[in-house]
DNA sequence: TTTATAAATGCAATCGATTGCCGAAATTTA
DNA sequence: TAAATTTCGGCAATCGATTGCATTTATAAA
């Protein structure tokens, strides 16, 4: 195989050389600036074609100083909802003719802050992001974004103090609805695994269940809250436990994710507690796999492509004078109950 | 909330002005060219630190023509397969400070192209694609990426004849297993869901389905291949056509996808045919969810991580003089057969 | 001490596109 | 016909980093 050359990628000056005008001309033709006479902008244009010109982006970037790229950190680029998310983000984005840069944080503190540096150095126009789990409370590295005059959007989870468009879930209201729906189906004694409190959307969790047991005078017992039951093997280890005390729950809710459902339904099934009739089980999430369980697996939908989508198009409309937005704002996204197999016992 | 403006940015200038001396000098400095007095570069890299500088991506890019990036293109990002090779790919390509673009292709050759002239343009370093399923053999764009001295590096769906470097799975083998293992199982008539045969991945999974017929002298019999069953919808469809066959098949292997398995376990289980005793099912691909449906999916482990991850290896062990790649390159990951309830009939 | 050699630094062009400013030409108004 | 506007396009600087070439300075050899 001959050893290729890259060709010469035609220049605004190749263009102008042909027709005898200067470079800056062509620049005020493509660009649909003024001060080009219609006849000239035409010629200008079918050259343009004629040489298969492409405006070369790297020139123009540091020139405008903008990229028309937009970062997104999340903390795993495969989990179901923030791949689905980012499938919102890319349709949105691209028909806009921006790209997407992607950094995963892996639940670590300090990889995010990398993620952010790296993306401020690439000068990406706006940051989206939903933060590590994993945060010490220190978000200087976010500051420093809005400091670097790049819109700042957080979605999913956010830092509620910080100052910035957000997207997120109204995860309590849903939640509440979810041990509604429970306390309905006659489940007396609801056990919560609860995630990092530190998480917005993992305390809205827990508020939605106050709320709930509230709202029909069922008494919290702190012995049916488990902290920290984030994963499958944690949620299987806490369901051990719960079904091991001398007054058991009868329902579980996973808030945390339907992975800790999962487990929940591993460890019930292995200790014969008939699910739904025995132990009631909720997740949430709407991973694919929580209908071919069973039970099928009752569960919360977050719509994250569309959540995807809202991102995106909140960035265009806060941004179209190109300003950055800096007056705060938040669109809450409602999520939907989706009642399955494992919490249907009443028919 | 005051109108921010963003700070400016240290330039090399800065720190020039401030010692004295010249950017050129800086530059070097900071690029550990030699022709700078240690001294100096000590005093440099000092200075640069105070006034925390950060060196310009756009400017270095627009001078040297490389933005170390890496464009990817995938059918579906929120496809598990793929989402997983991206995770191997960021994985490996960040600690080299590499950036990933990402791109979806949706299955459609025209958005594909339009993808490939995005990332042509933003000149990144490298392309990784995994081919859209409707291509119709014209691959002008994929030649137009090597003609602009980008690195192309092809994954699991290859288009062969285009000389590149290539990572595949060697799905030939894997299905080969697969089916001798069915014949080891006691299964005598069966029948294969096939994908679009112009994807090397389903052309190859197929003959290995004939390969392990022949070695086992069993006859390939025309009505248990099923063309185009993609889908668990399709799957679904095609599992009701086999099993209402005068002599119904008592295994299918659903080489397409584990999402056309799930549709061949729907079928089976209302139609009472009895997985794994009167049918055997197995799948491909290893989604997270085969070991969750009841019985469990016998399926083919693909190494989705360790495939991106040898993807940024390839790359940069090609490229690390810095020139293009040009003579093609085929590495094969031998994916594993993971055996389930679905095929187990012997104890 | 003088010359040859090497090392350190500066100068200026380059990578392409964009844009403020200015002058020339065309058009309108008086 | 002369003066006042507009319109059109060119000039040159700018965005920062990089680098070949030239120049200066320091060091080694003669």
């Amino acid at each position: 195989m001959p050893l290729m050359k890259p060709k010469k990628r035609t220049t605004i000056y190749d263009i102008a050389e042909k027709l005898n005008i200067t470079a800056s001309s062509v620049s005020r033709a493509l660009n649909n600036r003024n001060h080009v006479n219609e006849t000239t902008r035409q010629l200008i244009i079918k050259t343009a074609a004629e040489l298969n010109y492409k405006r070369n982006i790297l020139a123009s970037n540091l020139r405008m100083g903008k990229t028309k790229t937009i970062g997104v950190v999340v903390p795993r680029i495969n989990q179901n909802f923030f791949s689905n998310v980012i499938v919102g983000l890319e349709d949105a984005t691209y028909q806009k003719g921006y790209n997407l840069i992607i950094c995963q944080s892996n639940e670590s503190h300090e990889k995010e802050i990398q993620c952010i540096n790296t993306l401020i150095n690439q000068h990406v126009d706006c940051i989206v992001i939903s933060v590590s789990a994993d945060s010490d409370n220190n978000y200087d590295h976010l500051k420093n974004v809005i400091d670097h005059g790049i819109q700042l959007i957080q979605f999913d989870r956010i830092i509620d103090e910080l100052q910035t468009l957000k997207v997120i879930n109204d995860s309590e209201q849903a939640s509440m609805e979810a041990v509604a729906h429970l306390i309905e189906q006659g489940y007396k004694r609801i056990a919560l695994l609860e995630g990092p409190q530190n998480l917005n959307t993992f305390s809205q969790r827990k508020a939605g269940y106050l709320k709930a047991l509230k709202k029909f005078n069922v008494p919290v017992e702190r012995e049916l809250i488990i902290e920290n039951a984030w994963t499958k093997e944690l949620g299987a280890e806490a369901t051990r436990k719960l079904l091991s005390l001398p007054v058991p729950p009868d329902a579980i809710f996973a808030s945390t994710s339907d992975f800790s459902a999962l487990g929940v339904l591993d460890v019930a099934t292995a200790m014969h507690f008939k699910v739904p009739s025995k132990l009631g089980i909720c997740g949430f999430s709407n991973e694919p796999f929580t209908e071919l369980t069973s039970p099928s697996i009752t569960t919360i939908d977050q719509f994250s492509i569309h959540m995807g989508r809202t991102i995106a198009n909140l960035y265009f409309q806060e941004n179209e004078n190109s300003e950055i937005a800096t007056t705060p704002r938040t669109i809450s996204i409602k999520p939907e109950l989706i009642v399955r197999a494992s919490t249907s016992r009443k028919v």
